[in-house]
DNA sequence: ATGAAAGCGCTAACAC
DNA sequence: GTGTTAGCGCTTTCAT
């Protein structure tokens, strides 16, 4: 099977003495097409090495069988990878994109600004988008749901949003997460996160809430930093340690593993530890939490099942249809050495 | 900024009152259209939300701006990440193809098999192809090189290749590995990774090269699992540390940071200390093994180095040059908690 | 500096 | 079941 260009779908129709229409019905397997047309054609494609031109096709159809997919990679250069999730949740939407026969265009940081992607549907690069994270884009998913663009976020659920999402149950996840350290006797809480990403917040608030239903009174601080490195995260943290030692923490919900990690860290740097002196629940359950030291209690949800949803609701939309939102189950998953 | 289809060069063109190519010329900023008919131009399209259809742009050229990048996602479904550091680099290759205006187009785990790929360039899908991660592909190499196929590989880079390699020194990775060991004082030494795949097999002979320099008797012992997940290195680990108590290593090298993290767990396990008793190694120095407890001595490499590098050498091939194969240099980290 | 004509490779619409 | 005709939206000649 050598690769020359010029091997057009005229010169198949002509090897095979039908006409270029029949070769198209031939490849495409249209019932239309008497079996042994179909072969003699599919031979000689197979033989000759023929391909359908896919820009040729898509320029005829009007349709790109492609999805856009943009992550915020912006935050992953030079090492300062938020959290793995992510990957997890690309591999996913991945797989169920091939399962439907749809290119899978990743966007470049460049192409996040919302003229450029939806220039991206306009130019029929593409026929609709995939956001995996929410951020603070909350705003241009709302211009851009207002253009008619057709996309579904991968961030927070709530109701009366003029856009599909699907997400964890961020909530719950942070309800879950303060009950297990209020079961484990805790009082003095911190959060770890950057509020201003919406999901984010929903996590801090399900914390609170679950602190609002206990009996003994509790407190809550926050960690403020710069940024969501494992570094920044890690600096921030001691400096919070050092300055105020009387008021350390001895619980702690971090909104990913990864700040969890780093928490871990910093309060084993003061002499404090994981889980006997400050319990600690992270988020994501990322691969490495279970073998973190100490194993990282954590909230889980299913990617797998996320990046399935994700694409079949995007095609539904790409449809014309309107695909409701949805809310994945969130899981506390304890892992304690004792 | 409204998107309606059915805008085309055409509209622009009656309105600006010029012909089509010129409206072509004016919106690729051709010196031969004049600045005021490029502005006329230029804001017509803006008003009524015009762009440029790629797939007709494609086909006309046939050249579609477009390269496929290939990873393993295979390993990474089910939370079976191998290791995060593939991601920083395709989060490298991205910024490199954005910057020279490349669409990024992700395959899907089915579209892996050499016909698929090979297909992509017939169809005019992609014009280049870049491989993350050798694995077991050389032959499918071989064979895609033989096709005349152009694509770039991140792996293991050797004389007389056929196709052209970025990847790090993987030798000299191991040989530093095993050095900084036989510093340590070590002497009886464990090798953890998957020796199918050619670049930790690489990795292993200069560790071996190392241990060959050594004044002092030394051992060598090779972990031997099913896959390359935390949970199954964590498994073999422990039944190897349980089987043979009298000959646990004191030395380990790692073909991955996340494999010396499982192992790390596993030696805790059995109540042997790292640094203290066992000195380990990882390679990839991804982000986490700096936060991880002990912080992990590890080989790091250049990954935003490697992704401009992979990019920049598919571009010169695609344009009919040969692009030589580059070796990166490959430096110890070594993060003792002492 | 601009326009007219042609055609990239394919498929939809219709005819038979 | 198959062929004919037309055209998707663009850019590249070649003219002027």
């Amino acid at each position: 099977m050598k690769i020359r260009r010029s091997v057009t779908m005229e010169d198949i129709a002509r090897m095979a003495h039908v006409s270029k229409p029949t070769v198209s019905r031939a490849l495409r397997n249209s019932p239309l097409v008497t079996p042994e047309t179909r072969k003699l054609v599919m031979d000689l494609a197979q033989k000759h090495g023929y391909v359908v031109n896919r820009n040729a096709q898509k320029l005829r159809q009007s349709r790109s069988d492609t999805i856009a997919v943009v992550l915020d990679f912006k935050s992953h250069r030079e090492n300062r990878i938020s959290d793995p999730f992510i990957f997890n949740l690309l591999a996913g939407v991945s797989e169920a994109l091939g399962q439907r026969e749809q290119d899978l265009l990743l966007c470049a940081p460049g192409h996040a600004e919302i003229e450029s992607l939806s220039a991206i549907i306009a130019s029929r690069g593409a026929d609709g988008i995939i956001f995996l994270g929410e951020g603070e884009r909350r705003p241009d998913f709302v211009d851009l749901a207002a253009l008619g663009v057709p996309f579904v976020v991968w961030g927070s659920v709530e109701q009366d949003q003029s856009y599909c999402a699907v997400g964890s149950d961020n909530f719950h996840g942070g309800f879950l997460a303060g009950q297990h350290l209020l079961d484990r006797g805790r009082s003095r809480f911190l959060f770890v996160g950057d509020s201003r990403f919406h999901e984010i917040s929903q996590r801090r608030q399900g914390l609170v809430a679950a602190l609002a239903k206990s009996d003994k009174p509790t407190h809550l601080s926050d960690l403020i930093m710069d940024g969501f490195s494992y570094a920044s995260t890690l600096e921030a943290a001691r400096a919070m340690i050092e300055s105020d030692k009387a008021t350390v923490p001895d619980a702690v919900f971090a909104a990913s593993d990864t700040a969890a990690m780093a928490l871990i860290s910093a309060l084993g740097d003061a002499g404090l530890s994981v889980p006997g002196d400050v319990s600690v629940v992270g988020y994501n359950n990322i691969p490495g939490a279970e073998y973190f030291s100490p194993p990282l209690t954590t909230i889980g949800q299913d990617v797998h099942m996320a990046g399935a949803l994700l694409v079949e609701k995007l095609m539904l939309h790409i449809e014309g249809r309107a695909p409701a939102s949805t809310m994945l189950d969130t899981r506390l998953i304890v892992r304690e050495s004792s």
